[in-house]
DNA sequence: GAGCCTAACTGAAGCGCTTCAGTAGCCGCT
DNA sequence: AGCGGCTACTGAAGCGCTTCAGTTAGGCTC
């Protein structure tokens, strides 16, 4: 358009500027040890004087074949996404990783809560992809296979050929529910996050927990259900409410009408603290007291668990960790590492005072 | 390494293949109507066939000179951000913006509250940056001029040939504190975002408060203390604590000190809706009722702000329409638009139940 | 002083794509 | 028959950088 305004200068103006080859100038910036001293002082020198920023990022990506980047693909929206404190966390713990690691974060959220859009995978500048918590079948997905990028999934389906991180969300929701039955509960509830990606939430029916889209919903219900078990609870006779993200307001609802039930269940297993933060509120605006008439159990143990009113029993998984290994190894498999045996990071039940035996 | 693993194929491979020119196959992918409707069929098949995943986005992004990337520089590091749901909210409707553009969003959450280190900002794939809430000075807007990126700054220090928007805090703030001086209150305290990029927290000296390095702190305690002066109350007079971030936790803490100062403010000024609710329940924990012992007023008009328990009195900005004005801002000077004229958005008083006449 | 080694620097070949100025062929018009 | 104007496709010049195989000069050794 305009009459050619100042071109930007390149690696070239530099090395011409300073009158050396422009292998040089590059060595300048990349292995100061392949040249003198005094040498890289012109050059820098030179390079400030023109205004040169440093080697494009993107030329440098492409002789280098990596783009310095790592995809984070996301099955819902940022904002319910980010309604979730374990997810700020443990996003917190990946980025410092991967920044640390002279990377940045590329962030693909989902987009009705299918995960992100083939065509934005398509086209991401990244060489490696972190998949969190997509549903099963996620479009996203095939793309990235297409591309053939070293993929890390998270709390999610496996994928053949990626490498995996995973939380032990079965036996960690057979651990809540143990300790609900353990206290003489035989009457529980469960609020769950969303079993498939349309968006719907409220009472789910058996059917619908069958066919359930995303794995850690459909574990953790497994979890809960097989501890239950054995305490005899049949679990037909288990009211599940479906929250359709995991924020305190969903959690509110569902436990409101978890808490209305005939007869009215003595505990609820929630999929997450938040959930459980809504919950032990519904119970609160019901009159019903926490722990001593309905008992509560999150799932996470973020920060707001253990200053909740009373604190929450729950159970913890770290959050930290999980982000850090989460970065490591898309970071090794950069590096030409194998995906290698899934990581399974452990669980533990945090007894506080959410939870009580039933009232007589 | 390895004995010339099976190259990836590329645009010349496929344009071999079918026997076209490699601009032909380009055209398949970009231009569709630049060949005939069969040609293009042919291409993309033998491109399946050959398992081409399409161009390459960082050689199209050399070429086409754009990355299709939208940088965004956090203050903080990422849990601490989203700890406040406000910017959860703007960021997911930033991002969908964005990704509507067929663009993403490369995150770069700061260091040690400092922004993001230069480097990495220097080394970021993108053709645009939005800088959110960073401190005065901060490294990264040294990186993001000399790389002479458009820039979109919000709710920050201005940069010189930058976009701007804004939220109009020091109104919004002088709104609220008239709102209790309304009502009847003279000994207010304020509960504040950090000041400074160091990390502190804790009761501010009014020496802090004028040396603080974020503008929108900056402007919020004037706002305050502007309003309040126009009930006749001296602004050294008014107890501030800082919170280091703006999360319920510390809100909790702060209140708690605000409210043990004797005289006892009867009014609590707090910068977020979260810090307001970490005060609720200080009061509540300090056997004090909200709001008939003690006011509360909280910023932003978050979704907790109206299913807290009292509802809450906040400011009300417009966060998903901030976010999208954001994003289309950027995504113009993509476009080669001018900066123009800062966008500064309005906010208003939303008188919920936290607030009332100070107990006679 | 011949031979060898190393440090310091260079030349040129890519990386995979877009784009623009052509060219070739065809159709329709006069 | 000649010409203009299409449509469909091609060639080649970049985009800005990295990297590797050299080359050169200087220093060290015996």
């Amino acid at each position: 358009m305009s009459p050619d305004r100042a071109r930007r200068p390149t690696l070239d103006t530099v090395a011409l500027e300073v009158g050396v080859s422009r292998a040089t100038v590059s060595n300048a910036y990349n292995r100061p040890d392949q040249l003198s001293p005094q040498l890289r002082d012109r050059i820098i020198a030179a390079a400030e004087r023109l205004g040169y920023p440093g080697p494009d990022p993107t030329a440098r990506s492409l002789a280098t074949q990596r783009t310095g980047s790592v995809a984070f693909l996301l099955g819902q929206g940022l904002s319910s996404a980010f309604s979730d404190p374990a997810l700020s966390i443990m996003l917190d713990s990946l980025a410092s990783t991967v920044d640390s690691g002279d990377r940045a974060l590329l962030l693909l959220p989902g987009v009705n809560d299918l995960g992100p859009r083939p065509e934005s995978v398509a086209r991401a500048q990244t060489d490696v992809v972190v998949a969190y918590s997509l549903p099963d079948r996620a479009p996203a997905l095939d793309a990235v296979r297409q591309r053939k990028l070293p993929l890390v999934v998270v709390d999610q389906p496996v994928v053949p050929g990626s490498a995996r991180v995973e939380v032990d969300d079965t036996g960690g929701a057979e651990l809540a529910a143990r300790h609900v039955g353990e206290l003489g509960h035989r009457r529980v509830g469960i609020l769950a996050f969303g079993l498939s990606p349309d968006g719907k939430h409220g009472p789910a029916s058996p059917a619908r927990v069958q066919s359930a889209r995303y794995r850690v919903t459909r574990d953790r219900v497994a979890g809960y259900l097989r501890g239950l078990a054995q305490f005899g609870i049949d679990p037909d006779s288990v009211p599940l409410w479906e929250a359709r993200c995991g924020d305190q307001h969903l959690g509110r609802e569902g436990a409101r009408w978890l808490m209305t039930r005939s007869p009215r269940p003595t505990a609820l297993l929630c999929m997450s603290d938040e959930l459980a933060l809504g919950a032990i509120r519904a119970a609160r605006e019901l009159g019903l007291s926490v722990p001593s008439e309905v008992s509560v159990v999150g799932f996470d143990d973020t920060p707001g668990a253990s200053w909740s009113d009373p604190p929450l029993t729950t159970i913890r998984q770290d959050l930290v960790d999980k982000g850090r290994r989460i970065a490591d190894l898309a970071l090794r498999l950069l590096d030409g590492a194998r995906p290698g045996q899934p990581t399974t990071l452990s669980v533990e039940l945090v007894p506080r005072a959410s939870t009580a035996p039933p009232p007589a």
